[in-house]
Parts: structure tokens; sequence; C-alpha cells
DNA sequence: TTGAAAGCGCTACCAA
DNA sequence: TTGGTAGCGCTTTCAA
């Protein structure tokens, strides 16, 4: 079976093809009489323009294209999901690429879908690009007047939109949660130390010791790159040596769950003398046991912001000021922090 | 700044477009030294197609339509990077819709991509599609010439390439194998009992019950349905008081977990006095503490099979038979299963 | 109120 | 070896 077009309309309903596009259009142009018939007729044999003709007409796709580096993380699924979501409720659809932290596919991909096939893009950087500072690509796709909005991981040489989260706070309120809570000596665990996320935790734990008035203690910092999570046991162990741990802010889950593991061999008590939060939150903290409390960086929520900043910007014909989002971080208490009593 | 097309090309070079169309095609119609100077130009202005302009002249787009029911589940995210890798490398791009499990959303995003958006698709039922057995929008699509490939949740009416797995089967043996270990009152919960994967698993607890001549006690079976994992334990509660059960076999992690939860809250030893293995291999089964053996079911492969089957269809002139592809399952043993000695 | 024609960017057929 | 033209499906301007 064919699609139906509006040349087969035309011929059936015996008129022009205009005034098959008009009448379809609800243009007033077209009679009353003729247009209902026509919009029947469409109707009756299920027509459906044809959008790539739509597109090469309009030179608008109507499409999104994602640049993620990777999607098996749980983050990265949420904002896909507030992307996708957001998109479809302003009839956008989304052409999803994984960059596999990959510099060239990102470029590579970047070009491909610069040619007609979306209206702009909405990325995360790859790994390799963030290390590389190497984003002349971005550019140009802007000057060829494809939008990008960037999240989480950013350039921030490119003048473009942005949705980020300040992680340096994150870590700042996370440790004087810990403190708070009664902890003295709080360890901070990455295997990501490469990255600019765990970089600003980094100093944002550091922050957090100095502004309680916290030694740092190099004995609780495992600083360091592991690339597989079979390492992370191993890499925490020399934390546990030292004899005075007795909490955690890991900048991932994974990481975290290794040092409770560790914590519960050594039989002490979690929360009641090791406490832990982990950064993001995702599907393992939920389901760990003791539930991981966490830093929730609200993935869905950023998706769906980078996603109306950049349809904002397809759909306003006047240039637009450069828009940066924050989106606020919060901690979501499990059962890996002893709660805080409110003091009055 | 505007995207160079053949017409700017033509203009600059001296040439008509379709020379320049020929030439970039390195058509031997076209002198070799025409041939290399409109060569050397469009590759220094940068000149990509427009891929709008291809797909609508080629009515083809070199675009796959996804319809996936969730995304922030890992087994689809597995399958999604499976398709989205194989995709790639026969140079094919991706458009990603979630379904939500909505049957409405579903047959209208199905509609929306079939015209002129995607050459077709794969295809994973939404749950409420299951429910209703209503499949009609696929017959259309099909009939309209758009190959539909599914994985997982198929329709046994459609007539498409599948990509499936032997769930029944892979209960079986995961009851052997915890017989084998040992185990003689091997539970059985499900928190989807309404969902297809679930019945097929149970089919196959009981047939691996018979096969080893175990009795099916009923006490030892929660087939029910439970929407959010916070309902699990009280669900699970029941086979623990009825004091027989050594093992359990679960239709997700997260239930699995659960259980594990609450027999090491009785004292139990995992995996010496309770065994238990989680259907489908996820990140929780990776990262629970004992970590959880499971059965995977290779999803990244399906995504992979799933397209080459797809684009093999697309790419070859000829009518092809319809394939089933079984995707085996395997047991990934972990902590909280007893290793079984090879009896020779 | 309706329709013819041009054009979005590209390819392919046919003529020169 | 090169170029003109038609056409993919649609919208839009202008003429009838």
């Amino acid at each position: 079976m064919k699609k139906t077009t509006l040349k087969d309309i035309a011929k059936q309903c015996n008129v022009s093809i205009s005034t098959v596009s008009k009448a379809l259009n609800n243009s007033d142009e077209i009679s009353e009489e003729t247009r209902f018939k026509i919009q029947e007729y469409a109707r009756s044999v299920n027509y459906k323009p044809n959008l790539n003709a739509l597109s090469l007409k309009n030179s608008r796709t109507r499409t999104i294209g994602i640049l993620i580096p990777d999607m098996l993380n749980y983050f990265h699924a949420q904002v896909l999901k507030g992307i996708e979501k957001t998109a479809i409720e302003h009839n956008y659809k989304v052409i999803i690429c994984i960059t596999n932290d990959s510099f060239s596919k990102e470029k590579e991909t970047l070009e491909m879908l610069s040619n007609g096939s979306v209206d702009g893009f909405i990325v995360s950087l790859a790994e390799e690009t963030e290390l590389k500072q190497d984003v002349g690509h971005f550019s140009k796709t802007i000057d060829f007047n494809l939008p990008v909005v960037m999240f989480d991981r950013v350039a921030n040489e490119i003048m473009c939109d942005k949705v980020i989260t300040n992680n340096f706070e994150a870590a700042k309120i996370a440790v004087k949660q810990l403190v708070n809570s009664g902890c003295k000596s709080i360890a901070f665990a990455s295997a990501i130390s490469h990255l600019k996320v765990s970089q600003d935790l980094y100093r944002g734990y550091k922050e957090g010791l100095l502004e309680t008035g916290l030694i740092i203690n190099d004995a609780l910092i495992v600083n360091t790159r592991v690339d597989h999570y079979s390492g992370y046991e191993s890499m925490l162990q020399p934390l546990f040596e030292q004899g005075s741990i007795d909490a955690i802010l890991a900048t991932n889950e994974e990481v975290a769950l290794a040092a409770m593991k560790i914590a519960l061999r050594k039989g002490m008590k979690i929360p009641e003398n090791f406490s832990a939060i982990g950064f993001t939150n995702g599907v393992l903290a939920r389901h760990s046991n003791p539930r991981l409390s966490t830093i929730s960086q609200h993935g869905e929520i950023m998706g769906a912001t980078a996603t109306s900043l950049l349809i904002n910007r397809l759909e306003s014909d006047n240039e637009q000021p450069i828009k940066i989002k924050l989106i606020e971080t919060h901690i979501v208490e499990r059962d890996t922090t002893i709660p805080v009593k409110v003091s009055s």
C-alpha cells in the first residue's frame, strides 16, 4: 500500500493540489463546502502529510538532536526521559546519539545531524571533549543557526544556553549535614578525579570542612581514577585502615556502596558509627541495604528545562539572550545518615 | 551563516547543478578535472548534502523509529545501546519514543513517525497494548511497507521479525540450578503477574519443580501485582512466615533484593541457608550486598539483533521470510547462590 | 473561490 | 563530458 498524498486527494476530489493543501490547512480562501468535502475525504483515507516534504519546504524538522555520553547511566536516562516528554508535548521528536564519551563520535554526529536532520541540539559533553577542551564543533554548529543547549557537562567557552547543578554547593551542604549529625572524620572518595563534577564536589567538600571548623585530613581523601567498579573496594581500603573514619561523601553511588560494604564487614553500624552520602540519586540508593542517602540532581527536571530552553529559542524570532539555569540539588535522606535534629 | 547547497557550488565553479551532483557522487560521466575541482571546492566549504532533500527524493530516511515502554529500566537502556550502536554502524539514525506503557501514545507515535520520518520500527509493546491485545496499528504500519521488528514484549499475531528470550526455559533452568545446589523449598515471587514475562517465568518455575521431583507448594508462591517497590517487602512477608523457605526466584531484581533484606533481618545466611536468583541482570545485582545471582537477558545483543534484522529487511529488494531470533539467557552466578559442584 | 507555477535541495533521465 | 528538466510532497504567491 502507498501513502496518500495531496495529489491523490486532489484527483479523487476533482480539485487542484493547491486547493487541497489550503483546505486541509483550514484556509478561508476555500469555500466551506469544498473544504469540508476535502477534509472529510482526507480523514477517511487517514491522510498524514509527508514530514520530509514539510521539513524541506520549511527548513525546519521539529526534531531535536540529543548527544549524550552514555545511556546505561541512570542520571542520563532520567534526563532523556525529561527531554523526550517535553519534546513530545511541544510536538517535537528526538534523535538520540550516544557519544560513548568519544570526541570524534561527538564531532561526527554533530556534523551529520547538522544537515537538515534536526533544528537544534541538547548536549552533555563527552569525557574526551571535556578533557581535550576542544569544542570548536559546537561554535560552528551555532554559527549555522542550529542552537545548542548544554546540560551537566557544559563548555564554559561556548556561548549557549546551559542547565547545570551547583555541585560545589551540594558537596558543601552534604558535609555540613554530616557534621551536624555528629560526624567528625568525614572521608571524600572519588574514582573519577579527572572529571569536572568530581573536582567541583572535591572543592565543596574541602570548603564544607573549613566552614565547619574541621581540618582537611589527606588520609581521609581518595581522589583518583578507577575505571571499573570491581576496583572500588581496594581503592577505598586505605581509608578504613587509618582508624578514624566515621562518614564518607562519594562522587557516585557505586563508590558509596563499596564503602558501606567495607564498613559493614568491619563490624561498623550504619548509620550509628558510619554515615554515607552518595552523589546523584539513582536506582542503587533506593535498593541498597541499608538504603543510601544521596544528593539528588533531578535529572528529569534538567532534561525538561534544557528542552524548554531550546524550543523557546527555536520558536522565537528575535535574538534571545543566553540563559543559564541552575537546578538546585537536594539531599535525599535515607538510612545511611543520622537525621539531624532541628535545633531551635 | 547559511548551509552550502549544490546551487552555491555550481555558481562558484561555473558549472550546472547536475554536474556538481554527479561530480560529488563520483560519477564517471564527469571529467577527472572538473570532478576534482568541484570536490575540492566542496570540501573547502565543508559541503554536506541536505538529508531532508535526499529523504524526500529517495523516499528513505536512513532512520529507525524505536518504541520502548520506558527508559529508566536498565534492560531497556541496554537494548537501546545495542540498537544505537548497530544503527550507527550501518549509517542509520534512531528516533526514540517512550510509550510509557500507554496504548494511545504507542499508536499515535507509530502513526506520526509513519509519514516519512523513518524507514522502519523496532518495538517492545506497551503494557497496555499487551493487555488489550489490540495491535492493529502494527499491521497497518507493515501494510504501508514500513517493516517492524519486535523484541521482548512481542505480539504473536503480528507477522514480523521478532527477537525474544525463552523465559520459560530460563526459569526452569534457574529452579534446577537451585535444586542442584541443595535447595528444597524454592519460592517464586512476582509483582508483575499481569505481564507475559512473569507468566512465562511462572510456568517455567512450576515445570522446573515438577521435573526435579519437588512439589508445588502454594505457600511458597507470591504471584501478584504491586506497582511500587515500597510494597515489595510486605508482599513477600508471608513467604517467610510459613517456615520452610530456603530459596527464591524473583521476576525482577528489586523483588529479589527485598527478599534478601527480609532473610538477612531474620538472621538467615546467604547463600548458606537462603539463595536468590533474580530475573534480568541489571545494575542492582552487581552492587547489592551480597551480590545477587541473576538470569541475564543480554539486552544489548537483543538490541543489536533486532537492528540487524530490520536493516537486513530494509536493504534487501526481494521478499524476506519472517525471522524469529531466540536469544539464549544465561545464569550469572554471584553471591546469592551456592556454586554447584560438577558431578561426573 | 480556485488553480497554476515556482521553489525547498537533490537525483536521474535525456539531449546536446 | 556537460546541462536542462522533471519530479519527490508540500506551501505560497499570483493570476484567473
